[in-house]
DNA sequence: GCACTTACTAACGAACCGTTCGATACTCTG
DNA sequence: CAGAGTATCGAACGGTTCGTTAGTAAGTGC
C-alpha cells in the first residue's frame, strides 16, 4: 500500500542472509566454496553463513560435499549448489522452426533440441510439436516436462508479456491468436513467461558476453529489430513495442507523408533488409555471381565476393553498409548504448561488411560506437529465454526457505 | 564485494522500517499522519512505527504536533515530517539566463530568482553571477549557502553525472573547461549533482505529472533534444549522450554521405527548430505578417496566424508538423514510451501545431502514441534539479537515524 | 610427538519485532 | 451530567536473529 516496503521481522533478515549465501555459492567457482569463501564473500560472520548454509541444505538447494583439497590446517567441506534440484526450459518459437532448450537452475543447457515447422502449420499442429518436441528434450534432460520450475518462450512480434498474449506477429500468419502460453501453463503448471525474441537475443548476449549493463542488440536478417538491455533487464517500453528500427522511415520525402507499410516488412527492412541485399546483388554483380546467387539465394556468396574484391559486390556491400549506418546512427543518437551487437543472418557477412559500417558511423555520432558482431548464432534467443526462465526461477528457490 | 548485498545484524532491519516509515510520512498529506495511519501504510505493527518514529524525531526529522481533529476515541497525536531541517538548491544554468530555486526537504520552493547572463560572460563572470544570485535566494528562504544539503545543476550539452563534468556543450561558448561543480562543491561542502537539462525537465514533468513511470520529454525550441524517464529514474546513456534527437539526418539523401554538423546545430535541428520556422514563415507568409515576424521575431505570431485561418501560415505549420512527426516517430517507434511531453518555446504554439502533429504521427506507429504539451513552462529544469537533489539528500537523512 | 594453522560447534548477550494487556482521553447517548 | 463506547498510548513478554567469544576437531610441518 505504501511506496518503501517495510521488514515485517526479524525472519526477513534471515531470509536477505539466506539469499546473499545463495548468491554467492552460485557465483562461485563450480558452484562450490567454502563457508571461509562465503564468510568473505557476503561480509556475514561465520555462524550466520553457516546457518544459512544448513537451512539452504535442508531445503535441499546446497549441500556439502566432501572436503577440499587443502594445504594447511583443518580441511574445510565445500557446500555445493544442488544445480540438479530444479530444471527450465528456453523455447524459441521461429517463422520456420523451433528451438528447445532444458537447463538445470545452473543455466548449463542439458539438452536441446530443433523442429522444422511444417509449412501451412495449423494452431494445433504448432501445440502438437511443441509438446513432442518439448517432451523429447526433457526426456534427454532425464525429466519429465511437468518436472519443469520455469518456462520462457520467445517469439518474433509484439508481445504482452504481463498477459502472456502475443499481440502482433507479422512474420508468422495466425499465431497472435493462439492461445498456446496458456496452454503450456495449463499443462506444465508452472511459470510460462513470453517474451520478443529479439529482446530475449540480448539477454543472452548480456549473460553469456562480458559488454557491461547498456548494450544494444541489433537482429539483422530478413526483418530488422533491436532489443536493449538497460541497468540488467530487457527494456521493452510501455507497450512492450520498443526497439522497432525496422519500420523508421528514410527514403519518403520530408515533405510527404509516407505509406504505411504494405508487405508487413518496414521502411528500414526493404532498404536493408537481406531480401534488398540479394535483389542489390543481383542486378548490379555480373553474370557468374549472379547466377550463382540466383541458385543458393545466399547472400554470403556476395560478401565472400566482396572480401575477394569483386567491384561490383564491393559497390553492394559499400550501399548497404551506408544504408545501415544511417539508421543505426538515428538509434545510437537516441539511446547512446555502451555497446552495440550485431546478430541475425547479415551479421555473418564478417568484416567486408561491418568495417564499412563502422566507418560510416563514426562521422554520424557524438560519441564513438562499440560494433561487434554476436558470437552467439542462432541459439541466442532460446539461450535468452532459458535466462529468463532462470529468472523466474528466483522467487520459487526463496520461497523454499 | 559480493552480487547481492547481505544484512550485517538486526540493526538493519531496524534501518529499513525507520525509512519506510519516514517514506511513509513524507507521502502522507500535508506530510503529517497518525500512527495508525502509518501502521497501515507500512505494514509494521503499532510498537514497531512507535519505536520509528521516537528515533526519527530523536534525529529531529520528525515532530508530534499536537492532536488532530478526532471524532471519536482518543485523540492520536500527529506526527510531522520536519521538511525545514535541511535545504536543496536546484540551478538552471542556460545559455543566456541563470535560475536558481531553494527548496525545503519536502520540495516546496521557499524561493527563487532568475538572472540574465552578460554578454560576452567569462568563467570567472559566471562564477560569480552564480555565487551572488545562490546567496541571494538562499537569504530569501532564510538560510545561507553553507547550510544546503544538497544541490544539483542542469545545463545543456552532454554531461559527465559521474565526475561531474560538462563534456560538450555548443550552445554555451568555453562552458565545457569550466570546473564550476568542482568550485561550487568547495564552497558549499555538500554534495554538487550535474545533468543534463533535459533530463531534468523529464524529472520534473515526471515529479509534478502523473504520467507513469515510462516517458520521453522532447524539448523543442532553437535546439532539439529529449530526455526519458525509465524505471523512475532519468536515462542517460552509457556516455550521458541520450537522446539527441536533433542531431539525426532525414533530409540527406540515402547514399550519400551525411556532413558533420557545421554550426552546431543537429539536421533535426536545422530542419524543425524554431530557427527554421522563423525562416519558413519569413518565406512563405504575406507582407503585413512578414513584417510582424521580422518585428518581433517571435515565432507565437505565425501559429496565431495560422490558427486564424491564415493560409500561407497554414502551410508552415503543416510542413513543420509534418517534419517534426518523422523525427518524432523516429524516437517513438524505437523507445515506445507511455507518454510524450513537449516542452520548450515551440511547445506554446498549442493545438494548432500539435493536432497536425498528432495526425502526422498516427499513421507512422505501431501503437498510438499520447502526446502531450508540459504545463511547467521555463521552471521546469529548475524544479527537476531540485527534485534530483533532494534524491541525493536521502542517504544523508537515513544516514541520521 | 609437538607446535601451528585452519575449520567447526556451542553458548552468551544484544537488538529487534510482534503480541498482549492495562491505562488514558475524548465522544456520544440517555 | 454520568456512564458506555471507541481509539490511542505505553509497557512488559516471548520469539527470532545476529555477532562475539571460547572451546574442540582435523589436518600439516618439523
Amino acid at each position: 500500500m505504501s511506496t518503501g516496503s517495510a521488514a515485517t521481522g526479524p525472519h526477513v533478515l534471515r531470509r536477505i542472509n539466506a539469499t546473499a549465501v545463495l548468491n554467492a555459492l552460485r557465483d562461485a567457482d563450480g558452484q562450490t566454496a567454502t563457508v571461509s569463501d562465503l564468510v568473505v564473500a557476503t561480509g556475514l560472520s561465520r555462524p550466520a553463513v553457516t546457518r544459512a548454509l544448513t537451512s539452504l541444505a535442508e531445503a535441499g538447494i546446497a549441500e556439502f560435499s566432501g572436503t577440499t583439497e587443502h594445504h594447511i590446517g583443518r580441511p574445510a567441506q565445500r557446500a555445493r549448489f544442488r544445480a540438479e534440484l530444479g530444471h527450465v526450459a528456453g523455447i524459441d518459437i521461429g517463422p520456420h522452426k523451433v528451438l528447445v532448450m532444458v537447463a538445470d537452475l545452473a543455466g548449463t543447457v542439458l539438452a536441446q533440441r530443433q523442429a522444422a515447422t511444417p509449412a501451412g502449420h495449423t494452431g494445433d499442429g504448432m501445440v502438437r510439436l511443441l509438446r513432442t518436441t518439448l517432451t523429447g528434450v526433457a526426456a534427454e534432460a532425464g525429466i519429465t516436462p511437468t518436472d519443469l520450475w520455469s518456462v520462457a518462450v520467445g517469439t518474433p512480434g509484439i508481445v504482452d508479456h504481463e498477459r502472456g498474449e502475443v499481440v502482433l506477429a507479422p512474420s508468422i500468419p495466425g499465431w497472435s491468436s493462439l492461445p498456446i502460453i496458456a496452454e503450456l501453463r495449463d499443462w506444465l503448471g508452472c511459470p510460462v513467461a513470453i517474451e520478443n525474441d529479439v529482446n530475449l537475443a540480448v539477454v543472452a548476449e548480456r549473460w553469456r558476453g562480458d559488454d557491461g549493463d547498456n548494450l544494444l542488440f541489433v537482429q539483422w536478417g530478413e526483418r530488422i529489430g533491436t532489443g536493449m538491455v538497460i541497468d540488467d533487464k530487457p527494456y521493452r517500453g510501455a507497450s512492450s513495442a520498443a526497439g522497432e528500427l525496422g519500420f523508421i522511415d528514410l527514403v519518403t520525402d520530408l515533405d510527404d507523408e509516407p505509406k504505411p507499410p504494405a508487405d508487413g516488412l518496414g521502411a528500414f527492412e526493404r532498404l536493408v533488409g537481406a531480401g534488398e541485399i540479394l535483389r542489390l546483388g543481383m542486378a548490379r554483380c555480373d553474370q557468374p555471381l549472379r547466377d550463382r546467387l540466383a541458385e543458393t539465394g545466399d547472400i554470403a556468396v556476395l560478401f565472400d565476393a566482396a572480401a575477394a574484391g569483386d567491384e561490383a559486390a564491393v559497390s553492394v556491400v559499400d550501399t548497404i553498409a551506408t544504408r545501415f549506418a544511417r539508421g543505426l546512427a538515428v538509434q545510437l543518437l537516441i539511446m547512446d548504448p555502451r555497446c552495440v551487437i550485431v546478430g541475425g543472418g547479415v551479421s555473418r557477412a564478417g568484416d567486408v561488411l561491418f568495417d564499412a559500417v563502422r566507418k560510416r558511423l563514426g562521422r554520424q555520432l557524438l560519441v564513438p560506437a562499440d560494433l561487434r558482431v554476436s558470437a552467439l548464432g542462432v541459439n541466442n534467443v532460446a539461450l535468452g529465454a532459458v535466462r529468463m526462465a532462470l529468472d523466474a526461477v528466483e522467487e520459487r528457490l526463496t520461497a523454499l526457505l
